[in-house]
DNA sequence: AATGAATGAGAATTCATTCAT
DNA sequence: TATGAATGAATTCTCATTCAT
């Protein structure tokens, strides 16, 4: 594969990309409009991805990659699973303010539209963040701070999946007006409020109560 | 007026559009596809459809309206946050076995394809599960059974992000990879241990803890 | 050829056929909003006519029957060829008020949309027109009142010109127009000027001039 | 911006289209038809004109301004009205000779299923003749050519009748068939006699009488 | 005989992809 | 190598016509 484009070109193209798919969906968006936006011929496109689903595909992996980067910057050795939770919360709002198409993007890819893209890619995306919340929840277990008789693996996957409606309701447009529906407010009017109470209610999911430490 | 489509023909029909705009979503799905499917002629589609849109609502409607009857059959005047929760669960399970192609749907429903028909579609789909189950923290909150900082409308929205998921993770291709990865294993052969852990997750939130009892 | 209508219901429907047909012409006038204006099925449209084309043909030879008995009642016997033409103005003008969908309906059988209905039709709708203008002028030229080298097969042409023209420009919305850029107004409201002038330049046009005469 | 469509290519889609829609009518002419016609395919007709209907209008305009062109050589400061007129015909014949579509894409026009699209467009098209018209005869009546109490709108109006009921009569099929029923034969086996007949019925309508001399 | 629901061919229009320049 | 014009398959939607009731 031929890579003349320059970085700079080949990010503001993918970027176009992300936000076209992210504002239409991967069915309706146009590769002559991706191709508009970022200012280049639909040749081109033509030349670097094979056809649009692999264009779709590394705008997805961009994606990924950009919102892996901004985690793994926030919570280096995070030792404590509540302060780790509350970087990675703040980390995730920042980041859906900045780059709410990505997120959106990244909920297109669940969708049906992209069912035959699946398969290898969750793995990509998923398997380094299932391992890390795993991996801190099974330590705290150990550590006695939370209860004995949780599984680790379906305990992070109920925490992994709080942080993606949390992300969902941030960018994407069913999800704000769900998120209004039960609050009356668009979500960044409560960001504090959000970030405080999922804190408590992870807070109370986490820790041990009394009839646990009696025991 | 004769009516010659009998209300079978019309369920059957829904449900093909259900199953189509599951599997390839609202932008992909062709209509001519659903007809075939559904054994008519396109016409006939047209004939009880203004367009292609309004189908799709209809479909959306359809299934939303199952759910909400399977679940208001299963959790009538529940007493106890947690039994009304392991209720929901159970039925919400049931439901995603029988109805896969409905959760689907309303997934596509929350993708950016629909964001033309989200505005008041959201309110009539989640309004009356926002109110329920918020109105069930509140109380149980208020009978002292729930940490008193925390905001029934957040909880109840966490703890109804926590039920979508459940959801989409038992029924749309992306997240049962997902789960997958997580787990090991399809959701369905963890049906049992999802649910425990789910409500041991959620008994942990909502339960008071010690320090709290002091106070 | 069944004929259970009664002679009031075939004159509704060939009604409602010509003001259809007469509002949106032949090829965007649809069948069932047809029969819906005239209150019956469309099996009964089919029962009696054909196809859409004989059903438009149908209603075209009710329009122009009409036409004819309201010019024939109007001009009987006539003998100055002015005069003669004075009445059939007038006759026209009201005709025009009072059945523009007609009119319309005429314009819609000129127009290449109806091509394949032309063979035979023409002849029978203007044959007696034809032959009757043609004989009057042809009398009136041999009483010595008009040139003796016009052709009067093609005075009478020019005549039949001038007055259907006038019946586009009371009832067709291209040709309306079109008045009103020459002359500044609608036609309805110049209908005795329309006719006056309309009889000067006829009798110009008709009558011998002083050199004429000389020989 | 390259501009693949050449000059030509351009006129023979707008010929293409000038005699599909002169065929059928604007309804019934298929896009697709006239792209096969033209030898292009549809995206290209979509690529330069927003929808059918605009490229409807391009084919008027190009035939509008192809007859103005025509006459606008033709009758440079003619000084005499009936020369005028008779170079007019001529013109006109030899137009209708060789582009009779474009004659038949007019009449389209005047029909019903171009109803939305008139207005403006009749001012656009029939301005420029009108105001020449009545300008010609004006002038001509100051002269004290023509009776005193013929207004010269209306004279200019019945004149412009004449001209476009020549127009279709050598075009369009229903005029024709129409001419045959009046004179027995095509009117292109009567050119001479066509021209010079109606210079008459001109020359006649338009010259002072006897009696108007008198005064 | 009348009804009007159902059929399905056909038309407008879009857009991923190709390829001549 | 880049361009963007051209292609044409696919999609939505309409409506003349049929035919079961």
């Amino acid at each position: 594969m031929l890579r003349r484009l320059t970085e700079e070109k080949l990010e503001e193209i993918l970027e176009a990309g992300i936000a076209e798919f992210g504002e239409h969906g991967l069915a309706k968006t146009s590769m002559n409009k991706i191709a508009a936006r970022a200012g280049i011929s639909v040749g081109v496109l033509y030349k670097y991805y094979e056809d649009k689903e692999s264009f779709f595909l590394a705008c997805v992996k961009k994606s990924i990659l950009e919102l892996d980067r901004t985690l793994s910057e926030t919570i280096q050795k995070e030792d404590k699973l509540l302060q780790y939770a509350e970087r990675l919360i703040e980390a995730l709002q920042r980041h859906c303010r900045e780059h709410p198409s990505h997120i959106r993007m990244y909920h297109e890819l669940t969708s049906s539209g992209a069912a035959e893209l699946v398969p290898g890619l969750a793995q990509e995306i998923e398997g380094v963040t299932a391992r890390l919340y795993s991996g801190i929840i099974d330590r705290t277990q150990r550590e006695g701070k939370i209860r004995r008789d949780a599984d680790p693996k379906l305990f992070a996957f109920f925490f992994d999946n709080l942080l993606m409606m949390l992300q969902f309701t941030y960018c994407c447009g069913y999800y704000k007006e769900r998120f209004r529906i039960y609050c009356g407010t668009e979500p960044e009017n409560m960001d504090t409020s959000i970030r405080k109470e999922l804190l408590k209610f992870l807070e109370s999911a986490f820790t041990l109560k009394a009839k646990d430490i009696t025991h």
